[in-house]
DNA sequence: CATGAATGAGGTTTCATTCAT
DNA sequence: TATGAATGAAACCTCATTCAT
């Protein structure tokens, strides 16, 4: 892909029409089908237009350059995660603080999990298309998330600072991102699953310590 | 690139004259350099053999081809990471747990430090050249003097097993690949030094005490 | 050029507007030009896409790489022989044997001088693109278009069988190869012909009466 | 093979000493064996002079060119075709014409199936080395000792001409090659050898009842 | 709005040949 | 004489993107 970082990211126009919607939607999902089955090296504007069933004018209409639709696609998908950790973290208001960290860690490993091809496919293109920096905007919705539940931990006089909240979620989505880079078996998962609830208790409750 | 995911990766030829060698060392040298001055994406075999001041045909002398260059700088950066934990750990045996995996971190933390730069560029170019693969073979030998190490724990009486020792490996990694890629200040640097030995003692506490 | 023995040497595409039509004739009229003006080894497919008027990429729109372009070529060429040939047998049907092969004889000798320059340039490519196969295909239309014919000739109770016109086929073009690779005269060319239909006819007839 | 047309093709300087006779040897025997096993369009001068045991340099002591190399390796073959036929005539002289014309064929089908192998490998070669003047040296031999061979015949009042002759070789040999390219069976071969012989005598005694 | 033909810069890689050691 | 490291022109081919229809 010819370096065009600077050129806009953002769908260059919005579906107003229903049939528009259908198509948009159509090239995001062949974008995907193309990433599984062809890989990111082989991943063309073309081949994902065909793919979707449309030219690639078409594709071109909706999505400025390759490096737009990557990044909806990729922001598509972080959104996912996001919202089920989330999710998982509203619920866990006013729980123990151990209880909070294992139902957020296991969201977090749960939908990783389910998307687990996707995600790889899509570790592979992220540089392309500055994940790093898409992947820093969810990160803050959900250490924000995170934060707001901590507030109400019952247990904790002094909860985890934003920084350490970082950290963890650093520590658990680099340790997520190697499993699945490596292709972990679902029993790996599972195991890891218990191990990564139980080091991010671990942190928290040492962190906790040392501040109060 | 265009993907040839099999093609061999080792050198080509292995320099059997004085001047051979420096040329190859010339064409390492020459491809860290691009790789930060004009980054992954503007790599090109000519460009590196530009700046090593000699000619494409020479690079391709030694190297098949442009991904087993990239994976034999590749292959030297998880050395020197490999290598000072590796030293670091041997260093710490007979110690208490918390001072083993304080140096242990410490000494992973300081030497990504030391090659922000060059980790970051790597990072970009790691898909393209099977990065996983080459990083599980140097995370076997991490894990393997981690464990060697942790079992003259005279603290310890079960030492936490290989699987947690890969999980906090890929933890500590996934955090600074985190922390590189977002560019992070030298003091966050520092404060993230303290946190992650305090994560891993932290969960190495937990293991070893669940194992107990 | 790369050995790709496998790759596909069918058209990649087939044209749909009428534009491409256009196209995809100028190039491989261009190629014969090129061919012609530059001789076989000097062939590029930027040099055939110049000469074309149209630029590199759309060469390789409609075909997939540089042999399936020759091939092409090649293959129009054989089916311009095997015309004229199957049109001269078809019309000696129920003619006495040496009239038959008088005929069959004079209308290859024919279609290869006319083209003679195109023929000598494409000896040339054909080892690259296997030619040979390409002519085996031609061969057996060509000797099921004569054996055909032979069964038609009122002169001969039991016709030479397949092998025996294969034979023929394969000396009579291989003696016209040799005059057309040499550069032969226009006189020459005219006395072969009647050698060539004197050497078919007495090999048919000797193989006939042998088998009666 | 960057055409260079107008190199001389002379071997560079004639062995005088007894280790210079045994590196050519060495390295004519390395280019058909490379020609065999990597086929005409992966020889390359650097492997040629690997599997001969010596280094480039060396080669290019001998051979101004690759073209060079090759040419005198195609001569070779051609020369050992000549001096079958060539004896084989000779021994046939004073013969009834069908006796001589069946020795000699026999002799000519004979060396070239008995070296199958190299005629297709160097059937590649041919174009890019001018091949067609080369073999036209040999044809010129050929004619010869037929036309010796033919004078003596005692069952001939006035022996077919030159230019039957030349007629004959190229039907033949043409026949051949298309036998050879399609990588005929052994059996196949027998059958042909009988044909050809067939062929040769039919059209000389045609050639010969014309003149008389 | 959709199509798909056309573009062409730019990248990777090969290999015959030379020449300092 | 032999070596083999170095050369670099030149070839093939891809693919993001545009724009006339």
């Amino acid at each position: 892909m010819p370096a065009d970082m600077l050129a806009a990211l953002e769908p260059r126009k919005t579906p107003v029409q229903a049939r528009a919607a259908i198509t948009v939607e159509a090239i995001c999902e062949a974008t995907i089908q193309v990433l599984l089955s062809y890989g990111a090296e082989r991943l063309t504007t073309t081949r994902v237009a065909e793919r979707a069933g449309v030219s690639v004018g078409t594709l071109y209409q909706y999505y400025r350059n390759k490096r737009s639709l990557l990044a909806a696609v990729f922001e598509d998908h972080l959104n996912r995660v996001a919202v089920a950790v989330e999710s998982a973290c509203e619920q866990a208001h006013h729980k123990p603080l151990a209880d909070m960290i294992r139902q957020m860690a296991e969201a977090y490993v749960g939908v990783k999990m389910d998307r687990a091809d996707i995600s790889v496919a899509l570790y592979k293109v992220a540089p392309d298309i500055g994940g790093a920096a898409l992947a820093e905007r969810v990160g803050r919705r959900l250490r924000q998330a995170i934060d707001a539940m901590l507030q109400t931990a019952p247990d904790v006089e002094l909860p985890p600072g934003k920084f350490a909240i970082e950290m963890m979620l650093a520590a658990m989505s680099g340790a997520m991102r190697s499993a699945l880079e490596t292709g972990a078996s679902p029993a790996t998962f599972r195991k890891m699953r218990e191990h990564l609830v139980l080091l991010c208790q671990a942190y928290m409750a040492a962190v906790t310590a040392q501040r109060n």
